[in-house]
DNA sequence: CGAGTTAGACTTTTT
DNA sequence: GTCTAACTCG
């Protein structure tokens, strides 16, 4: 068999790693330096080369998206080659064994993925019902303490808590969610996976079936690996699997979500004879790009060590822009942009990055002003819309009844006056008998002891549910053996219609009605285009728990479509992996990026430096790096200095576009923040209002100032000139 | 109970 | 400045 075209084309390091004969392996592959594609080669090599079975291998990924792109790539290279291949999430892995294996992971059948939101509305309730003080215990922190400890392995019994009392009540909120949840047959996120590795470990036969099945593991972007995702290697793995690691130590960002860079190192140590493999070589920059991203990653310590290089041009020196302010900035981008685009460039070949998403409404006004599409990533996504989650918590609800997140959720969504006193009243019983929602209802009803308003309601919501169950089903008679009711599709036009959703919304003077029910239309289409995949009827779903779960793992891109051609706005972390023609690194300033949380821990820094490597390195052909002097931040104008990472990219690489009037000297270094301090200063060295004296124009009152340090100009009303605008650096002027 | 109003927060994000 | 969540009044 002719394998040459999995070779060819590749240089040597990526031709060793494809060809690596069996064994585990250490891929560190640079910003850039072909990983994907390094990635699906060995997996070509592997099933036509070394005679692999593709059901041996499992591929596994972060997102979906990389995920598809996977899956897609291989069908080039490996054609139909791919039947049985396991490619997937960490997450979609764990469900899929999840829903195969339900009564040995201590689950019920048709269990149901509660989503972060889901989630922290339970804790809240659990809070709540504990009787704690939410501002002790905020429910935002517990469900970040339980998803860390879940994301370490730990249960609420293994938790040592040391007589803390409050890490006692964050274990004790962990217990009753996890009671909640058990109940209510919900699984939560970190919960797919810790499920799915404790059924490994308690359950040998269940183990060895995969450890037999898939002994060729590889796993992309490991750097942002967990405690958790890496014990699951591991175990999965055993004595006989070999696993292909692929991942970049200096891009490793997700620290702050549990992601743990040291598995890298423990790989090497846990995998005795892992061999390292380093794709050095970057097909993406310029050298003048790849020579800031090495300056600047270079200050980091502990690092694997790698330095990118490229046999393609110079290119142009990397362009930097000091803004008065962040409209300042906007408007020099968007220049840029227009400029390119006027010149030859289509306009999604231009990434706006920033640090924070809010950084980008500067960027969309001036975008909207000069008529620039635009496409902004992140935010909000289709499955994660209110109107959406309102639609499917009925079909939740329809399906399951004791799910009481989904309970909580459509109970009053249309207001049909079932209010905080009667739901409180619920709340109360339910946990006091340990019961769901559902059944609380129930039982209240039966005691009589609700309000009469509040029981009809109560009474008309119960046969609301009812009545859609039955439909769904098909045939009142409800017979196990009915003919089928309704399809996906009309379930879901079924449930928005008839629970008076759609008229909800349709009425909602809010503005943004209108939307609301054009998106709950498009559920209807995506439910119609819905198919199962043949794991989800081997685990026997029916096509609603498919969909529900489908919609909780895959929450849909943000809006728009990708590849219209469209100016591109994302964070610096959605920008890991991928690449632009042209980029604009924008809001590069001390206490913005990196960010002020960040400067207080040399850990944290480091990952704020890495975030810049990310950055820089996601740029072809040009960089366009910028920062404002003065910001408004959380309402209040702020000044700031340059980031230090635009000080840590070597002068020479760099070409100011807006020099300083005032170049008294060379103080290009200085005006970079060093070590420690700055960070955002109150403005002004002057108050307005100041009554000042001025050599040449006389006395006066300063009644205006923008922009901060050699830029700071002030307005000041003379007594005998009028109002001048005046450089404060240059101006002269005594304090009166 | 529901609409309108005001007090707090606010890196980064996928599943 | 803007969003959300809790609070208050009709």
């Amino acid at each position: 068999m002719d394998v040459s075209h999995l070779l060819d084309g590749l240089n040597d390091a990526q031709r060793e790693a494809v060809s690596a004969p069996p064994g585990h392996y250490l891929i560190l592959a640079g910003a850039g330096s072909g990983k994907t594609r390094v990635l699906t080669h060995r997996i070509g090599w592997l099933t036509q080369v070394e005679g692999v079975p593709p059901w041996a291998i499992l591929s596994v990924t972060f997102t979906n998206k990389a995920a598809g792109e996977m899956r897609s790539r291989l069908d080039g290279i490996v054609p139909g080659g791919t039947q049985g291949l396991t490619v997937g999430t960490f997450h979609g892995i764990a469900h899929r064994l999840l829903r195969r294996h339900w009564r040995e992971a201590g689950l019920v059948e048709g269990f149901q993925i509660l989503d972060s939101d889901d989630q922290q509305r339970i804790i809240k309730r659990v809070v709540a019902g504990m009787g704690l003080d939410e501002a002790r215990f905020p429910p935002r922190q517990a469900a970040w303490q339980i998803n860390q400890w879940k994301d370490e392995g730990k249960r609420p019994d293994s938790i040592e808590h040391r007589d803390h009392p409050v890490t006692r009540t964050f274990v004790e909120i962990y217990k009753a969610y996890e009671q909640q949840c058990q109940r209510a047959g919900l699984v939560d996120f970190a919960e797919l996976l810790l499920r799915a590795h404790e059924l490994w470990l308690k359950d040998p036969y269940v183990l060895k079936h995969y450890q037999d099945r898939w002994r060729y593991l590889l796993i992309d972007e490991f750097q942002d690996t967990n405690t958790l995702q890496y014990a699951w290697i591991r175990v999965l793995a055993g004595s006989t699997g070999q696993v292909f690691v692929v991942g970049d130590d200096d891009q490793a960002i997700y620290g702050w979500r549990g992601a743990k860079v040291e598995n890298v190192q423990q790989f090497l140590r846990d995998f005795p004879g892992a061999k390292t493999i380093r794709l050095e070589q970057n097909y993406r920059s310029t050298s003048t790009i790849l020579k800031a991203a090495n300056a600047v990653i270079a200050r980091n310590g502990g690092r694997l060590g790698k330095q990118l290089w490229t046999d393609g041009d110079e290119g142009d020196r990397i362009a930097l822009y000091a803004a008065y302010n962040e409209q300042d900035e906007a408007r020099f981008v968007i220049e840029r942009i227009r400029e390119y685009i006027a010149e030859h460039g289509n306009a999604r070949d231009c990434a706006i990055l920033y640090r924070s998403n809010a950084q980008s409404r500067n960027f969309e006004e001036q975008l909207i002003q000069r008529n620039l599409p635009y496409r902004v990533y992140g935010g909000l996504r289709f499955f994660e819309r209110a109107e959406i989650k309102d639609a499917l918590a009925y079909l939740r609800l329809a399906s399951n009844r004791h799910d009481d997140a989904a309970f909580e959720r459509a109970v009053n969504t249309p207001t049909r006056g079932i209010g905080d006193r009667t739901l409180d009243e619920l709340r109360r019983r339910a946990r006091q008998d340990g019961s769901s929602m559902w059944e609380a209802v129930l039982n209240e009803i039966a005691m009589g002891s609700l309000a009469g308003r509040a029981k009809n309601a109560l009474r008309s919501f119960i046969a609301l549910i009812d009545e859609m169950h039955r439909t769904f089903r098909g045939g009142d008679a409800a017979a196990d053996d009915a003919p089928a009711g309704l399809d996906l599709a009309e379930q879901i036009e079924h449930a928005i219609t008839h629970t008076g959703l759609r008229d909800f919304y349709e009425n909602d003077k809010r503005g943004n009605g209108e939307a609301r029910v054009e998106n709950l239309d498009e559920l209807v289409n995506v439910a119609s285009r819905f198919e199962m995949t043949p794991e989800d009827t081997d685990a026997g779903l029916n096509e609603l728990s498919a969909f529900l779960s489908h919609a909780a793992l895959e929450a849909g891109e943000g809006q728009g479509e990708a590849w219209d051609d469209c100016v591109q706005l994302m964070t610096l972390h959605s920008a890991k992996g991928l690449e632009f023609p042209i980029v604009f690194l924008v809001g590069m300033e001390e206490g913005l990026f990196p960010s002020q949380r960040s400067t207080e821990e040399e850990n944290r820094l480091e990952e704020e430096r890495r975030l810049a490597y990310v950055g820089i390195t996601r740029a072809r052909q040009k960089l366009y790096v910028s920062h404002a002097e003065s910001r408004r931040m959380h309402g209040t104008e702020m000044l700031a200095r340059p980031s230090r990472f635009l000080g840590e990219i070597p002068p020479e690489l760099i070409d100011e576009l807006r020099p300083r009037v005032q170049v008294s000297r060379p103080a290009y270094a200085d005006r970079f923040a060093g070590g420690g301090g700055g960070g955002f200063e109150e403005p002004m060295p002057v108050k307005l209002g100041q009554r000042v004296s001025h050599p040449k124009f006389g006395e006066g009152t300063i009644v205006s100032a923008e922009g901060a340090g050699a830029h700071m100009r002030v307005q000041v009303n003379f007594e005998d000139e009028g109002s001048k605008w005046l450089v404060y650096a240059y101006a002269n002027l005594t304090a009166l």
